[in-house]
DNA sequence: TCTGGGGTCCTAGGACCC
DNA sequence: TCTGGGGTCCTAGGACCC
């Protein structure tokens, strides 16, 4: 039997940014754009002792600080710092790697700063208890890292990622039913009890846990695909599951169809792939504090966030193919131009003039919100990836 | 309330070619 | 005249995720 694990830090931002100032613990962190909360911005993540004041991800910082002075609460606003949290989560993949399971080092699949899917090796032994292992692991991510992770259990990565959400649901009620009986309160969020923060989803459980559950609960489905699914009379994950798989290909698309319908019926990929990320293309995009007016202003912050991007993939090493200009105007009307190259170019001068040239495809009479360059990249030579 | 930044993949329409 | 059928490439936009 092949397991595939999903492990998730908790508050991964926030909490890294209280292990180095360890004087903000118990206290209302939010960390978000340039950490002020007067400036336009969205909450990246907010400590619990600020969630509750119902501050959460994706909140834009103005809100989130008019929340918290409406419930007179002295809260504490951070700037994103991404070099911190790259090197923690490369600790914390470090430690993963360096973990085995039946006799052979795990896959470590990496899916951002806080997650990664863990499976067996090729080639190992006898496996024992999948909740053991995830034991063992949030064990050695806290021993190294002082990190709190929850940790999901699945016969596929589907399963695997929505389980490590209900672990993290399971340990934040048992938080807050020990709060409210005034006890534990110096456990904290993540608590290493065993068990708490571990949950398993599998093949046998899967209706069970999912079936009644609105189709938006999937990973993959948001709220536009719900909508359009629940006007098929499709609205739970049971329902996805029947639903006629021609039905779902004519309104959703060949490749789409198919694969929500295996969405609700809890298929997935179980091979934890642990070959190194690749990126396509990268990109940069600024909303300005002030929206610009003037035309010259909006050309010069083209071809100064162009510049920034071909330094981005001269790191790389690979040229770009493809340029992208994204344009965002006052209110929040958002267009894009593209241009694919006639030959690949590394060349900061020509990549910069390509993307203010887009801008001749564009209104030039409406205040502008947001500006952004991105280049896709030639694939990787062979072997070299 | 007023909406970040970095990505990926899919769809659809038009151009173009055989 | 009154209209083929594919296939591929390019572009713009949509949706989703962390």
């Amino acid at each position: 039997m092949a397991w595939v694990l999903h492990v998730d830090l908790d508050q991964f931002i926030a909490a890294v940014e209280v292990l180095r100032r360890p004087e903000l613990a118990g206290l209302p962190v939010v960390v978000g754009g340039r950490g002020d909360p007067t400036e336009r911005g969205v909450v990246s993540t907010a400590s619990y002792e600020a969630r509750r004041f119902g501050v959460g991800s994706g909140m834009p910082l103005r809100v989130a600080a008019r929340k918290l002075r409406a419930a007179d609460v002295d809260a504490v606003f951070l700037p994103v710092d991404g070099a911190a949290y790259d090197a923690a989560s490369a600790e914390v993949m470090d430690v993963l790697r360096g973990l085995e399971w039946g006799g052979v080092p795990v896959l470590v699949e990496v899916l951002g700063w806080d997650e990664a899917f863990v499976g067996a090796g090729p080639g190992h032994g006898e496996l024992g208890s999948p909740v053991a292992f995830a034991e063992r692991i949030r064990a050695a991510v806290v021993e190294r890292t002082r990190l709190t992770s929850a940790v999901g259990i699945g016969d596929n990565k589907l399963q695997a990622k929505l389980a490590t959400g209900f672990a993290k649901q399971r340990v934040e009620g048992a938080l807050a039913r020990e709060a409210g009986a005034g006890i534990g309160e110096e456990a904290g969020p993540g608590g290493q009890e065993r068990g708490r923060g571990t949950y398993v989803i599998s093949d046998e459980s899967w209706y069970a846990e999912m079936g009644a559950r609105p189709t938006a609960a999937l990973w993959g489905i948001g709220k536009k695909t719900a909508d359009r699914l629940a006007t098929l009379g499709i609205v739970t994950v049971e329902d996805l599951a029947r639903a006629d798989p021609e039905v779902l290909a004519g309104s959703l698309g060949p490749t789409t169809g198919p694969w929500l319908r295996r969405l609700g019926r809890g298929v997935a990929s179980s091979e934890v792939d642990a070959t190194p990320y690749v990126a396509r293309g990268h990109g940069r995009e600024e909303t300005f504090q002030v929206d610009l007016d003037d035309w010259a202003d909006v050309e010069r912050a083209v071809d100064r966030i162009a510049r920034r991007v071909v330094a981005d993939i001269e790191a790389e090493g690979r040229p770009a193919v493809r340029v992208e200009l994204k344009l965002r105007y006052r209110p929040f009307i958002t267009l894009t131009r593209s241009h694919k190259l006639p030959e690949a170019t590394s060349d900061p001068d020509v990549l910069a003039a390509e993307a203010v040239a887009l801008l001749d495809r564009v209104e030039k009479d409406r205040p502008v919100r947001l500006l952004g360059v991105r280049l896709e990249m030639v694939e990787p030579a062979e072997g070299s990836g």
